[in-house]
DNA sequence: TGGGGTTAT
DNA sequence: ATAACCC
């Protein structure tokens, strides 16, 4: 569920890119050098029940009770007293008050503030990090459980290089709590998979490093293949139409029959994760690449219903721009219509945000509200005929194609002197990069 | 199942 | 524009 993550990714000391213009830091992964074979060391940081935590700070006599967080009657987190009282991560409120009769509820309808949090997060890691160039040398001690207590080799390399990825782990989770009063937990390992994976074996607020020999006993400590990331439901139906279920079925399945049933890039990619081989890199996330703003409700039958819920969704989203900088110049409108079927898919219009409207972003909010409306209801009719009877249960209002901030226009040198309007213009110049903290749930 | 996000096709 | 994935 809600979480707040963060990958560090290095093979060897390598400078800090510079900040994005004009907006919060972001992390990088560590390029490697085309030709170069070195292994990596990732650590992966999972917050326990993030919403949960972030509402246990803002609130202090909630600590110690029972605490979940309410998102309409779903429960979508809660904290671990609750847990060991029997509430379980996207119960039903009825169910969860009838497990848990002391069950305290906050409404996390509204991500505001773990959203700022989220940012501090990403902050107070992205100077971790700067710091961490000039630490100093410690003992030679792991820091934290090692999987399956196998015993560390200090004369190999690997096994020290991971171990000083373990003590990273502690200090990051350190200055989380000292700083920010965030507890989670941490996985360090040789890649995204398994150190993701490691990471949930103590919880809470521990971390598990894994050495490279104890890989095959942590995969097939899975209980079943839809417990592998990067497996998901749809995946995992299919392979069990083919008779794998455990994740030594899928090792040992054919490679040509797997390649045929799900493509060729679904099959490879997801035979090689049941070996635990993972050589997906640490991503830049950067500064996010949409905002959304959605609603869900039981019922929406009218166009003019409609078009104050668009509203409402279109204010606050104008406020998230408004704070980022960058200028949105796409937006979407998407509907989830009501179905009895279980997997009730959503539909989406987008189009080009006009370029007039797009320049008064920045200033005065009112004036773009009413000619964003207008474009709004233009994909509304264009989804639902409004003529017909209809029945929502979601309305979504998204922003992307982001472009930072100036109006450089082509062929002007301000144009080519933009970074995100130029092309390529710094693939593989950094050499340290890390995923950005993400708000989960 | 909420209220978000991402990448691939 | 949709479909899959993540939480």
């Amino acid at each position: 569920m809600e979480r707040a993550e963060a990958w560090a990714a290095g093979s060897s000391p390598g400078a800090l890119e510079p900040e994005e213009p004009g907006g919060l830091p972001w992390f990088h992964d560590q390029v490697v050098p085309a030709g170069s074979s070195s292994s990596r060391v990732i650590v992966h940081v999972d917050l326990d029940c993030f919403y949960a935590q972030v509402e246990m700070i803002s609130h202090p006599e909630l600590k110690g009770k029972p605490l979940g967080v309410q998102q309409k009657y779903l429960v979508v987190t809660c904290n671990y007293e609750a847990r060991e009282l029997g509430v379980k991560k996207l119960m039903n409120v009825r169910d969860a008050k009838e497990k848990c009769p002391q069950l305290v509820l906050v409404n996390g309808e509204d991500l505001t503030r773990y959203r700022e949090m989220s940012y501090k997060v990403t902050e107070m890691v992205e100077k971790r990090l700067e710091q961490l160039q000039s630490d100093e040398p410690s003992a030679l001690t792991v820091s934290g459980h090692v999987y399956g207590n196998q015993p560390i080799n200090l004369h190999d390399i690997l096994h020290i290089r991971l171990l000083i990825g373990s003590q990273i782990a502690a200090e990051m989770r350190e200055a989380m709590y000292n700083q920010l009063g965030l507890t989670g937990c941490a996985g360090v390992a040789s890649n995204k998979l398994l150190a993701k994976l490691v990471s949930g074996i103590f919880k809470p607020n521990q971390q598990t490093l894994l050495l490279p020999e104890s890989s095959q006993d942590l995969i097939h400590s899975l209980n079943h293949i839809k417990e592998m990331p990067g497996i998901g439901y749809k995946t995992t139906k299919r392979l069990e139409a083919l008779g794998i279920s455990s994740v030594r079925d899928l090792q040992t399945f054919s490679s040509k029959i797997l390649e045929k049933e799900l493509g060729i890039s679904v099959a490879q990619r997801i035979q090689k994760l049941s070996f635990g081989e993972d050589n997906s890199p640490v991503t830049p996330s950067g500064p996010p690449q949409s905002f959304s703003e959605e609603d869900s409700f039981k019922k929406c039958s009218s166009e003019v219903e409609a078009k104050n819920k668009i509203e409402e969704l279109l204010a606050s989203l104008l406020n998230r721009v408004c704070q980022d900088g960058r200028k949105p110049h796409t937006i979407r409108l998407i509907i989830r219509r009501y179905s009895s079927e279980k997997h009730c898919s959503r539909e989406s219009r987008q189009c080009a945000i006009p370029s007039h409207i797009i320049q008064k972003l920045g200033i005065g909010n009112y004036d773009v509200m009413t000619p964003m409306v207008d474009v709004l209801m233009k994909l509304f009719r264009n989804m639902v005929n409004v003529k017909m009877p209809f029945h929502l249960t979601l309305l979504s209002v998204c922003f992307c194609n982001l472009k930072a901030l100036n109006t450089a226009k082509k062929g002007t040198i301000d144009y080519y002197l933009t970074p995100s309007l130029s092309t390529t213009s710094r693939s593989g110049k950094h050499s340290f990069k890390m995923k950005d903290i993400h708000m989960e749930d």
